[in-house]
DNA sequence: TTGATTTATGACAGCGCTGTCGGTAATTGA
DNA sequence: TCAATTACCGACAGCGCTGTCATAAATCAA
């Protein structure tokens, strides 16, 4: 099967090269009659563009790098959070022919900048996304910028004004958590709050307040209570918590590990999950589904979330232009048994 | 930062392109002390080599592609699958200098085998590798094949005598497992075979009837059970195996997730575990640790597997000869809690 | 109809490397 | 010592495309 070239195919088609090259590109200024001829042609040929020579010539690489933090690195399952961050990236690269190329590396390790920075110099894709809690390394972002290769980040910490981002609406979604609790008939709803290191899950505390305000409840220090984002310190919390005088009867933590935590130890004091308790967390990880009964939680888009990052790195190549707004996609509640009406 | 080309270097360490490019590839015949001189230059202006323009003048695109089941096409969680596996075919392609593209499809697409055709045609990556399922389906091995580019499989079910493909050794793995659990006593080990279908766990169900060989055991009927390899299926079979006159002190099942069904069941019939009853599991999923007692398995070394894969690949190349044999890579044992010694 | 635009196409020069091959310098053997 | 190697290095021609620019054809305005 010997491989056609540009030169086979304008020569089938009676056309120059110059003319194929802009009927595979899809570049304007090529009369109807003679991309039909050129297509043709190209279909009889099963003619293939060649990458490498395209790249070369247009010095573009056509492909995305997609950074994220190794999860092999550690003991804890984040497989899923891996997998679904690539669904994203690869579907919007799909739309917009471009190739994907991962590239998780660890977090913690100190040369990590200087490494990541010779990646691109040699890869020289033409973006890159940069996942959380990378995002968030100020060495790595800086030392990525410093390649000039476009960067959007997926769920920064700090922002600085920059548009180049794309993350969630934490604190409006648990906000609307925190109402849906309220609606159902909560007066005493308690939030365990997560990681004081961790971003996100500070906007969720903020969200939490929002929708206790908007619910027209009291915030009280007494249904506060915080953890570091481990299942562990979801129990101890969940045990503060119920053991209080006047004990919350919906518990919503800031993310699904305290959330599981919070139901274990429900569990272990007799506390009917959901009927005597219900029961939020904030995530959707595949635990969520697992346990039983099925966790109330907010999902995380994900994939939605990279698929916008490479879409925005895509587009503003097309529009020779950055964006100007970050891009936000909101999460969602996903309601399942660990939350219930309460009869006051 | 203007990037500097092989001219730049050339020009700074007094020598033609040609030799930069040597110094770069590693290429013999060059004089140590030239060698040297164009370290120097490359290091001091920071020179990349242009992957796109190696890749057109080399006629190798230095890129190998992971192909594999799309696992957001079901809701099972084999996220922890294709991270071990990303990860192996990562560290093969950082040792010999190659990029990784990820490739999720779907397994029962009908046009799954026209589109990597397609795929393969544009990208054409030096390599491929191709992950079970999709490593048993004629369909998409013949149309990889067609396509002329180096295949490598990984776990195949049939293999027609050709040695490109990797896999583990379940057969005597799964023996030296039955071996084990014989040695701890056992007299009565029962074996869940798994879905029909599916070539490795047949292969396991062999090695679990040499290792009672071995042994000194007698294979029965009243010791071997079907499933499906879900937890349904391991549920249905413990208890029918456990209900018998003369129940089994130990159960091996074809895999982790009909293991952790026996487990369950064992629970619910207030079976203690390990005992009173053995059980023992093979993939070493996730579940497999978490799961309480933790589950005696097999671990499969699909990163090594992986690995090796990629390392085929790039070794045949530089080579160019194609490997004579396949890779096996050897499971290991992971004895936990769910095992132990049976007093007679 | 004619000149001024606009649209469509092609000629040509590279993009930054590697493969080939030929030439010169260093090394060996007798 | 001198050929016969062998080690080392460079000139040169592309790899298969795209960008630029010139040119031809079509369209438009008056």
């Amino acid at each position: 099967m010997p491989k056609a070239t540009i030169d086979d195919v304008a020569n089938l088609a009676g056309v120059s090269i110059k003319t194929v090259s802009r009927v595979v590109n899809r570049e304007p200024n090529v009369r109807e009659q003679t991309r039909e001829k050129v297509e043709n042609a190209i279909a009889q040929l099963n003619y293939r563009p060649n990458k490498a020579a395209r790249n070369l010539a247009s010095h573009h690489s056509h492909l995305i790098v997609l950074i994220y933090d190794d999860p092999s690195a550690y003991e804890i399952p984040s497989a899923g959070f891996i997998i679904r961050m690539q669904e994203g990236a690869l579907r919007a690269c799909r739309k917009a022919n471009y190739e994907l190329l991962i590239h998780p590396c660890r977090y913690r390790n100190k040369n990590v900048a200087v490494e990541l920075k010779a990646l691109i110099e040699q890869i020289r894709p033409d973006g890159i996304v940069l996942a959380a809690p990378l995002s968030n390394v100020p060495r790595v972002v800086r030392a990525i910028e410093e390649t000039g290769t476009p960067l959007i980040r997926v769920s920064p910490g700090k922002t600085d004004g920059d548009p180049l981002y794309v993350s969630t609406n934490d604190r409006e979604v648990s906000c609307e958590m925190t109402r849906y609790l309220a609606s159902l008939g909560h007066k005493r709803i308690a939030f365990i709050k997560g990681h004081p290191g961790h971003k996100a899950v500070g906007n969720r505390f903020r969200g939490y307040l929002d929708g206790l305000e908007q619910s027209g409840l009291a915030a009280s220090d007494e249904l506060i209570a915080a953890g570091d984002n481990s299942i562990r310190s979801g129990e101890a919390a969940a045990l503060e918590l119920l053991e209080r005088r006047d004990p919350p009867t919906a518990i919503f933590a800031a993310n699904d590990d305290m959330a599981a935590g919070v139901m274990r130890v429900a569990d272990r004091l007799g506390i009917k999950v959901p009927d005597e308790l219900s029961v939020a967390g904030c995530d959707d990880i595949a635990l969520a589904q697992q346990i039983y009964p099925a966790l109330t939680t907010i999902n995380q888009p994900l994939s939605q979330m990279t698929e916008a990052a490479v879409l925005m790195l895509t587009d503003s190549q097309r529009k020779k232009k950055k964006p100007d707004s970050p891009t936000i996609v909101p999460g969602t509640l996903k309601l399942r048994e660990s939350t219930t009406a309460f009869a006051n």
